[in-house]
Order: structure tokens, then sequence, then C-alpha cells
DNA sequence: TGACATTAGTCGCATTTGGTGACTTATTCG
DNA sequence: CGAATAAGTCACCAAATGCGACTAATGTCA
């Protein structure tokens, strides 16, 4: 059997395009997400919108160029960048590149307006088509947006350093594209000791005024469960 | 600004080693998980052990490319084959690439011996030192395979088609890397209609006789819960 | 044969977690 | 003042979970 070296010295030289570092912006607007996507000039695809994306940079690490390309789709930079997945079926992509690394970048609501007509922001669940891979990679990105919330912090994100319960629940309840009941939120929230009551209060216009609370995340608490077997088909 | 084809039209003729695709392959050895590795001969480098990788090839998608490098360094084809992410850091790697896509994947117990003496299974927390990309990869792919046990039926993947309970047990703690109750599993595991009785029965030797099940997803229970915060710093 | 070891499988209870409606509190508006 | 509005809390019930102890069926060995 071969040795490793000569199983895998394969530095053939098949030109191919350098992979693409595709990134799916997303916002809260309203009260849903939407995503950013750029016009597509010239060709005659019938697709004219795409996610914003490069090809791949030897100058940069992949969550360099992410960020990068996320910060000129908007203007600013998001508030987060996070790796999805890499793209690598057969399915068709604007760059004639086999192969796209998806990143996730979220933006607090209140982005500014996308920069003139070549980029604009769609709800969740009413984008125009998009190339297959680019589809995928929306499909995706939402979904890892979704199981992430639970085990990563990214909800505080989209936050200012202080902030009212009910903003946190807002943004939970965007994010996941389901209403939660506010009494659970909050026993949960405390139970987690995620967050820190601080001695300032907001007054929104009318009714009661809320309290203002940072993220801060004390102690573990390793629960060591069981197992759960969920959603299986 | 620049419209996105002249944006992203870059195909710059930066000619750079193409993205390599490495296996995380594991088995079940004894009660716990081990790694196969490949000894890498030549270099003075002090590493002398890699995870099984190949540099991508245009004829195939890279989960074709990963089915197959994880069936040649098994000299079989292996349960089950995911992607866990790309890595593009600038961390250091056996190829000169600059990027690396991992995959998963898993082996029933009992899998053969590896193939001369380039290949051996490592017990997974006694691996020798790896290149620091190989190694980010190898605790990636960890930890993928006990977060996707909750959502995934990925553990029936290393079993027969008929099983005792208690062989699906072991495999959950072999892969979570701790130990269960019984009561506790199989009141989950039913309640999630998982599995189903077949009229058979096996005698280990010693011991009451173990009743036979098969996967048999039934229904789909979408529980609607509310949030969780779990384990986040 | 009968005590014992061994593994499978179940039960019941205490505790925790989670869903939910209704309640209290504090503020603005008219 | 009273209605409207939003924050924050409570109490109750249901479901899920942890866990020890129990029963069941088999082989081993004195």
């Amino acid at each position: 059997m071969p040795t490793r070296s000569s199983v895998s010295a394969g530095r053939t030289s098949t030109r191919r395009a350098a992979p693409t570092v595709d990134v799916v912006l997303l916002t809260p607007q309203g009260r849903r997400l939407s995503v950013l996507l750029q016009r597509v000039e010239g060709a005659k695809s019938k697709e004219r919108w795409a996610l914003p994306w490069e090809a791949m940079r030897g100058d940069e690490t992949i969550e360099e160029s992410a960020a990068r390309i996320a910060r000129d789709a908007l203007g600013s930079a998001p508030n987060l960048v996070e790796q999805v997945a890499a793209y690598g079926d057969g399915r068709r992509h604007p760059s004639s590149s086999p192969l796209s690394i998806a990143f996730l970048a979220l933006v607090a609501a209140g982005a500014p307006a996308p920069v003139g007509g070549a980029t604009a922001w769609f709800a969740i669940d009413d984008v125009p088509p998009l190339a297959p891979r680019q589809k995928s990679m929306l499909d995706g990105a939402l979904h890892a947006v979704r199981t992430r919330l639970e085990h990563s912090p990214i909800a505080f994100r989209l936050l200012p350093t202080t902030f009212t319960l009910s903003d946190l629940q807002e943004i939970y309840e965007i994010l996941l594209g389901r209403r939660l009941h506010k009494a659970s939120f909050r026993r949960a929230l405390h139970a987690a000791w995620l967050v820190e009551p601080t001695d300032e209060w907001r007054s929104e216009g009318r009714g009661r005024p809320a309290q203002l609370f940072r993220y801060s995340p004390k102690k573990r608490r390793s629960s060591r469960r069981g197992v759960r077997f969920e959603g299986m088909e």
C-alpha cells in the first residue's frame, strides 16, 4: 500500500477556479429576519439576485475574507460572523467554482440602508430565486442560527451593552421565527445566570419602565443531562 | 459602488494549492472511540501521524471525495460520512493548501484491522501530535458527533438492522463519552417512537436474553419547545 | 439441584423543568 | 381620575428526568 505522502502528494496541475466565500447577512427588520442580496447585472440568466460572494484570496483566512465581504456589501461591520459549512455538491453557483464556503453574518436592527440599487434587504420568506447552491446556503444559515442560539450567546451580539429583557426576548423571537412565552423566557434566562441587572431603567413612553440588564454570564452549570431524541426521521 | 459582477468577477490567476478533503474516521473500540491515523513518512517534521486527506479533485463532489478517501484508508466503506466544517484559518496542515474541508466518518465496531503499518487506530484521548489544523478538525468532529446525536439517527448506522437496546445504549455511551441511566434511556427512546420490537431474542451466554429491535421511526412529534440557554460562556 | 452471578427489563417516586393564564406594578394619555 | 399599555411576577398543573430498587430469565458452579 502506498504511504501517506505518495497517496496525497497530488498537487495536480488542474487549473480550477478558486473556492468562493459567500456571506448570508441577516438583520431583524420589523419583526422578521431579512437577508441582504446583491443585484446581478449582465448575464441573461433568470437569477437576478445573489448573496454577496468573492473568490478566496491567498492573503487572508476565510474568516477574514467573510468579514471583509460582509463589510463591503453592508458599508459597515456586522456584529457577528461565523462559518456555516462548505458547499461542494454539484449545484450551480454564480461563479464557476465547484466549492463555496458559506458564512453567516448578523447585523443589529436599524442597519444602514443598503448602498445604491445594487443591494437590498429581502424578508426571509420572500426571497427571489437564487442559484441553487446559494439557496442551500441561505437555508443552512437559517438553520445554523436557530440551533446555535441555544448554545451560543449570539443574540446578545445584536443588542447594545445594556438592554431590556423584552428587547432580548424580541431578538430571540425574530431569530427563531416564533413567539415565546414571557414568563418562561425569563425563568430560563435567570436560571442560566446569563444577565445581570443594572440600576438603570428605560421608559419607552407608555407602559411601565423596564429595567436594563447587561450580558454577564456567571459560573458554569454543567448540567450532565441524559440523552434526548428529538425530531429524527 | 461597483456592481456585483465587477466586485466578484475576480478570477485572479494566483496559482494556489487546491483545497484538501480530510476525514476523521471514528470507530468504537473497547468502550472508547478511536480515530484512524496514517503514518507520515519522509519529512523531518516531528509530526509522524496525520488524518487521511487528499487534494480536492475536479471530478467529484467533496462528499464523494470524502467517502472515497475514507474507503481507501479503511479498506472498506464507512457506515456514515458527513461534513464537519471548512478550516481556513492560518494553522499548519500537512499540505501546503490554505483550506481544508473536514469530514466525519463512522465505522461500526469490529472494523477490519488497518492495512499494513502505515495506518493505525488511536484512542481519542491518546492521539499523537497532529498538525494544528488537523487537531482542530479532530476536536470539531468529536463535537459534531456529540451534538448531532440528539437530532440525527447516526447511532443506528453503527448497528446491524436488528440490535438490542443495550447495544444501542452502549453506542450512545461511547459516542457521548459518558454513562447513561438504563431506565431513563429506554423511556426517552420509546417516547420518541424510534424503534420497533421484532419477535426475536438474543442470548449472549450468561444473563437474561434480550429482545431485538429495529430502527423504525414513527410519526413526527414536533414538540414546540421554549428556549434553552445551555452552557454559554 | 439450588445458590449465585449476570444481564435484561420495569416500576414508582421525588424532583426538576416547562407551559400558561392571571395577576400586580408603573407609567402615559385623555 | 380611569383606561390603555407594557413590565414584571406568581401559582398551578403537566411533562420530563434522575435514580434506586425491584422482577425476570438465563448460565455457572459447587
